[in-house]
RNA sequence: UGGGGUAUCGCCAAGUUGGUAAGGCAACGGGUUUUGAUCCCGUCAUUCCCAGGUUCGAGUCCUGGUACCCCAUCCA
């Protein structure tokens, strides 16, 4: 990127702007990105994550990277070391350690008990079914659990025995005395405790009960010193909860650590993508019934699938800094995401020639045998990139798409009779079309005009500039093409559900291309601008003897 | 249906005390060009969900509508 633009304000940040100003938390700013490790991180992430990061860092903050692990059946170890891949990758470094809520169940285990000494969380001992009919729903007011009212001790020592084993899962929660009328379902008496027979990930066996997210997370940023809790909309009703929870603990927090800071939470709009989904179910849904080849195929909008697509980090942030961060529910054009690689990436992949469908053209006015090495730049406006060397001999390869043995004007490639110049090479001229026994033509005769290297020739105008490779120099290679994933705009909105929308041609592989030489040896990561196709990387499954490329995106085309 | 939100150009998104609509993406013209790329220049909302009202003046204030999103998992 040439320049990298300005991070636009946005509400938060004018929220942080404000606190600042009245001395809030002593001038200190510290956020936290809070994954639950279930899942791959994905581009929505990714801007949850900027936001977070890109805030702690122009404020002279710092941001905490915490595992909001408090549901063993669903998480494991395999996403929390993708995870710190993903987010290291993008180029952010976390504060500290990473933090784990799992860090403070003692802690959240003892603020429950407080909860209980207060009179304000009572063990309810009715079957999950029972439960849920007393909610009522949003016309009709919860009804109080018969052991709403259950004395203190008793509710401690059910607890006790909670945590020792004594119940089966469903048997009994901890829950919070709020209020079962509340028009907010979030305050019927939300559960705070649930019993899991389940060896967590990093606690292992130490704990058959668990914390519910809306009495761990509030309770997570406090002990954190987090300042401004940043979340998704979805969350807005739940903040309350959060609200209530720090309000009922805070002597007894205050008592234990001393709290930095009275965490704040504030949510924005969650992005959404057009022709892609961004839901960690449906991701998986798209792996686990091999639609993709796994979390990290290059057609998925996950971070490491973005990653293994070609994109940069400075392409993503720059993209989530181009989307903004509102309260307004959006779809953003997958435009835009193209459009941030290919500004990054146009200023900084080497250029190289690679024929995806090759076309066989003998010039023949050039000696047989005779090789001339051609000088071509790297990059076209910068110089400093070097330049690297490329055969030119008899035979030479071109793309089919580029041949056409009649056309009109617009169509500035080669034609039969007509004049077309070979990037950074010579102008030649199409003489003769050469058809196999099936009627294809399986070769094109020329003559090439040796006056042409470096300058134009006089009196006439060639039709354009082909990229070409020497047929006995350049080197077999495999590409990938890559289309949308799905068909509709929105997947999401499909009645018979995303899967039914899958675009059947979102991976095209060819397997004829031929790459010019300079690119053999080309190590997996490696971005090119292949001239007149596209940005392409080397994907994982390269082998030295079998290139492997990816499209990461195309060049725009305007004609 | 009860509660909580959001509505500014095709898509994002600024607009902070009311003063006469930023920017990006896309699109469309034109120029440069040995990538139909890049780059450059230009066009692109008399109008801010709708309807009233207050005001010299409203996207910004008031009233009343409409549309869409979120919440009824012992998920996060």
């Amino acid at each position: 990127m040439t320049d990298r633009a300005e991070t636009p304000t946005n509400f938060i940040r004018q929220i942080i702007d404000r606190d600042l100003a009245e001395g809030k938390h002593d001038g200190k700013v510290v956020t936290r990105f809070p994954p639950e490790p279930n899942g791959y991180l994905h581009i929505g992430h990714a801007k949850s994550i900027c936001l977070n990061f890109s805030i702690a860092e122009s404020y002279g903050g710092v941001c905490h990277l915490r595992f909001d692990d408090t549901n063993p059946e669903t998480e494991s170890e395999e996403y929390v070391e993708a995870i710190q891949r993903d987010v290291a990758w993008l180029g952010w470094q976390w504060h500290g350690e990473v933090r784990y809520a799992s860090d403070y169940f003692d802690l959240l285990h003892d603020c429950a008990v407080e909860l209980v000494r207060l009179g304000l969380a009572y063990v309810d001992t009715q079957r999950p079914e029972e439960i849920a009919r007393q909610r009522g729903d949003f016309t009709t007011p919860g009804q109080d659990s018969p052991f709403r009212e259950r004395p203190v001790e008793e509710s401690l020592a059910l607890f006790a025995r909670m945590r020792q084993g004594e119940f089966e899962e469903g048997e009994a929660v901890l829950r919070a005395k709020i209020d079962m009328r509340s028009p907010n379902m979030n305050m019927r008496d939300p559960i705070l405790y649930r019993i899991r027979k389940k060896t967590h990930h990093q606690t292992g066996d130490k704990w058959c009960i668990y914390p519910m997210y809306d009495f761990t997370h509030p309770i997570s940023d406090a002990v954190e010193g987090i300042t401004h809790s940043l979340c998704t909309l979805e969350f807005e009703a739940h903040r309350p909860l959060y609200d209530w929870t720090l309000d009922k603990l805070e002597g007894f927090l205050a008592s234990r650590d001393s709290i930095p800071a009275r965490p704040r939470q504030y949510e924005f709009a969650r992005l959404n993508l057009n022709y892609t989904v961004t839901s960690k179910r449906k991701l998986k849904q798209l792996v686990d019934e091999k639609y993709v080849s796994g979390w990290n195929d290059p057609r998925m909008p996950t971070i490491s699938g973005l990653r293994r697509r070609g994109y940069t980090p400075a392409a993503i942030r720059r993209f989530c800094d181009m989307v903004g961060v509102a309260r307004a529910d959006s779809v953003v054009d997958m435009g835009m995401l193209e459009s941030a690689v290919r500004d990054d990436l146009n200023a900084t992949a080497p250029r190289a020639m690679c024929v995806l469908k090759p076309l066989k053209l003998v010039i023949e006015n050039w000696p047989e045998g005779h090789v001339e090495m051609l000088s071509a730049p790297l990059h076209p406006q910068n110089e400093e990139m070097g330049s690297r060397e490329v055969p030119m001999a008899r035979e030479v390869l071109i793309d089919q798409a580029d041949f056409q043995e009649q056309a009109n004007k617009k169509f500035k490639r080669l034609v039969l009779g007509d004049e077309v110049r070979l990037r950074y090479g010579y102008v030649i001229r199409a003489t003769e079309v050469i058809r196999d026994a099936a009627g294809e033509i399986s070769e094109v005769r020329c003559t090439y005009d040796p006056e042409t290297l470096g300058r134009n020739p006089e009196g006439r105008k060639v039709r354009g500039v082909i990229h070409w490779v020497s047929a006995e120099h350049s080197v077999p290679c495999e590409v990938r093409m890559y289309e949308r994933l799905f068909t509709e705009a929105s997947p999401d909105r499909m009645e018979e559900g995303v899967l039914s929308v899958v675009n059947p041609e979102s991976l095209q592989v060819m397997s004829e291309c031929r790459v010019e030489p300079a690119l053999a040896g080309a190590s997996p990561g490696s971005r090119f601008q292949f001239e007149r196709e596209g940005y392409f990387c080397v994907d994982e499954d390269s082998e030295p003897e079998r290139l492997v490329f990816n499209l990461t995106v195309g060049l725009r085309e305007s004609f």
